[in-house]
DNA sequence: CAGCGTTATGTTTGCTTAAATACAACGATG
DNA sequence: CATCGTTGTATTTAAGCAAACATAACGCTG
């Protein structure tokens, strides 16, 4: 039955994604690798995508989402804000809920995909 | 805020979306004018797409979801098959049960977004 | 003060997707 | 049996978007 399912859950603000499953994805990256082009690499995107999408995450809400540093010690680096840090873990769990609501309805609808 | 937030619910086979916002759309617009080229007109779409994406539902599912007549007084015409309007519904229920759920904790996300 | 890895930004190239166009076949109807 | 609006299918054109490439600036460090 192949992959079956995708939810995709999109926040926009003036025509743009403000925040989305790419986005969140990259949010975390960073989180964990500590800075933009890492980040990008080990999602296998371009840094200017990478920072293209940062960028736009950080004019869409109120304050960034993600504070950055150039030159130094490392070149520089990436972290999350406390609001960022929020946003990303307030957008798992929604992403998680809506999981749980539908997912067995979904599966019956999936049942019906050809072999 | 814009239009803030959307949820996008897709089943896919094969690499290929069998079913997701479009799709049920178009349904749905074939269920009210009674043929693809209408339904088509009726969403500014082009009858090859809507055609295209007819076709790949009727082959993503066990059975068609529609059924076409061609020649005849009016030309032809489309209807949804009893498989095809009960996915349908399934997928509107689907699609409300998740606005339902998480629509209120979406709303606290977008309130962060930038006005 | 040269070197390094990063941020920041612009430009060009390529690819994937949708739109546009064209045309044959169908079948009831007058 | 010519007409009509539709289904069905192929081909060409256009557009949107991501990738690729290029380059400057930054600031710590040896």
């Amino acid at each position: 039955m192949a992959e079956s399912v995708s939810i995709k859950i999109r926040l926009h603000r003036e025509g743009e994604v403000a925040l989305g499953p790419g986005k969140a994805d990259l949010l975390q990256a960073i989180d964990t690798h500590g800075s933009i082009s890492a980040a990008g690499r080990s999602m296998g995107m371009s840094y200017k995508r990478a920072w293209d999408l940062v960028n736009t995450m950080n004019n869409s809400f109120n304050e960034p989402l993600v504070h950055t540093t150039k030159g130094g010690q490392h070149g520089g680096g990436t972290k999350l804000t406390t609001l960022g840090r929020e946003v990303l873990t307030a957008y798992r769990a929604v992403e998680k809920k809506a999981h749980a609501s539908i997912d067995d309805e979904l599966d019956k609808i999936a049942s019906l995909l050809q072999s």
